[in-house]
DNA sequence: TATGAATGAGCGTTCATTCAT
DNA sequence: TATGAATGAACGCTCATTCAT
């Protein structure tokens, strides 16, 4: 999943940059890849840069600190997932769960198993000592992503799909059972392995009501 | 002279035991107020000592090892959890919403808001790195806390106050919106404080259905 | 020169303090050797402790920094010394020239070979880039000490040993030749030895004009 | 191509030789700036490169070596005063007196407050640790300064300023002025001003006399 | 010839753990 | 049993030096 580099110069970026633009990403690369398994302080910055396949003094050269390579991971990974949430627009849906189920259950499952998931649990487990960082989450993706699930309810509210407006208080309802997945998988997985799909759908049923055209199982008549 | 003092600590749980069992529990409390907040790795063996009120050396009387003292920790800290949790008994429930609202909630905010909550975070935090502890965690706390949830809503099945049985193979998700609320206070709370008891209820309402007799809103004729 | 240590407990300091204070003192001797001959960035920590025969992490236990030990040097070294400046009374010398080659010259050549001599060059190497010990150095040895050679030669004038009441103005002029043969030594010493002695007297001779009474040549008539 | 500015470059000392040339000056210069103000160790080869101008790889095609670079600017700087202390003939003049202060004083001053003096305090400084440095600095400057010196007193022996012939064994009596002024600009200046001027010619009126044609005070009859 | 990205040996410092008292 | 001085392995970071461009 790591390393690039060698591949010959092709053409216009120049060499040189092209080369270090892959050395910082397969540092990057490498040191989330680490983070994620050892934790901030367990990994050593001389194994991430033997996992990228560069000198100790070269990941220096890219990041001033182990805290700003921290940094510089979550701001990398975060930058297009902000993106993203934020160009998604709701306003003309006509059926909310149909949406979240073609769209946001893909989205969030490659949440639960890729870097962006592990991105997350790196920061529930080291936010608490990087506030910087925490808050810099907070405003590039918590912040955009609630506000966005919140117009996601009131959409259902208006299409009817929620009775109760008051759940739209509450986007956290949508993402806490992502969060539990995300947890329950980094845990517990080996022990008990957990049906995300199910988990997610299941609680879209109580939060939407359960679809007519869902794939799974139809009532006829 | 020794003799005299071994003698006199084996006639009843005297002065010595008391003094042994309180010194444990000073380090045990002092450690988990370090590992909560910093972290693990970041916490210094000699912090420990100093915040109960012992030298380094009485540390290590006490647990082989910084890693036997973080389980310590755990293990007597989840200990009586699991006893509570077993106690309870929900056969006869005549009203699963309200049982919830009057037993669970307490309880839950007590969680979040505790040490077991710190706890919580902490397994979240260092898990991946000590598998022996999740899977004691799992046994111990989750496996257990799993499986009353879900008689629980098994029996919310019975008293109508469900009408999918389906959600009943999800216990999770009466656990996903307390982990939410225990993470969103670690990372975010300076940021956007979040109503946890509004957000437990909403979960609660998506799930249950609105109670009639809840404190809140009532249905005026 | 160096390491003391060994030795068993004799009575009253007890023994751990014993020990302690002999660990570093340890230390500072070994310090102080390899500052002066490698310089203080040249010398490694891991050397200094292996001189003075304790391991790298003891050093830390006496000073929190390099810094700090190439402090704790100066101020040890250096504390006798200001007491044994301050302590000379020159009120009533009947003969200043006397007094010089009777109390100061052999002090001064104690100065030019042994350890203050060594301190006294290591200020001048690495004083610009410790400011706070030059200033140190400044209040407690070279103040007090032009202070003294200000009454030294003021005496001179009273006594008419000295013609030219102007001189007292630079009790510099009695240090200058210290400092050349501290400094000759350093450098030099291999190429060119320094007759030390003989440069004194002569700088002495030209001050103070010739004494009758010295051991050395007599004006016959 | 590189032809033609190869054979551009041979044809006269052309652009690229001046070029050349100018880059070593710079480079010498900004070192001696920064071995003078930090020290040996504690200038980094790079900050050298940045403040001549040129890249890092730069130093290293006009110095094989950190050391070979210390050299370099030590002999640069150097090299002209040999030949202006050896040109000085001393065998005619008529009062030592007066040609000191005409000629030497100025040079002196100019010494303890120029590229010369921060020579010398580097070698005082750095000398023991580079001993083929001592060797040569010995060798260029204080032999023949010192050759000199003693020439000049036993001219003053003729001239009969000076009467003890005994002097005249020691000319470094002559310096040690000089150097007391450059180390303690270098170490208290911003404590304890020094009246340079007025040290050093103290000095001069105990080793010549007091001259009658002195700018400063006259003896009127 | 000039550049500066890359290298990796080296050093200051920390801290879990031991053990003489 | 309790102490805390002592230990030394380990790690973050620097910087002299090299070499592909």
């Amino acid at each position: 999943m790591s390393t690039v580099r060698a591949r010959a110069a092709t053409a216009i970026p120049g060499l040189r940059v092209r080369r270090a633009a892959e050395r910082r990403a397969a540092i990057i690369d490498a040191a989330l890849d680490l983070f994620t398994s050892r934790g901030f302080a367990a990994t050593r910055m001389e194994d991430v840069a033997a996992a990228a396949g560069v000198a100790k003094g070269t990941v220096y050269l890219n990041f001033t600190d182990k805290e700003a390579l921290f940094e510089g991971i979550v701001r990398t990974v975060i930058g297009p997932t902000v993106r993203e949430i934020q160009a998604i627009d709701f306003a003309a849906i006509p059926c909310v769960r149909e949406a979240i189920e073609r769209v946001g259950l893909p989205a969030v499952k490659d949440m639960a198993t890729s870097r962006r998931g592990d991105i997350a649990r790196l920061l529930i487990s080291e936010g608490p000592r990087f506030p910087r960082l925490a808050e810099f989450y907070y405003r590039e993706v918590v912040a955009p992503g609630v506000a966005q699930m919140r117009l996601l309810l009131e959409r259902a509210v208006e299409t009817g799909e929620i009775a109760d407006g008051r759940v739209a208080e509450f986007p956290q309802l949508l993402a806490a059972p992502i969060l539990m997945a995300i947890i329950w998988q980094a845990l517990f997985q080996r022990l008990a392995p957990l049906d995300i799909d199910g988990l997610l759908r299941a609680q879209l049923d109580v939060l939407l009501g359960r679809p007519s055209w869902s794939s799974r199982g139809s009532h006829a008549p």
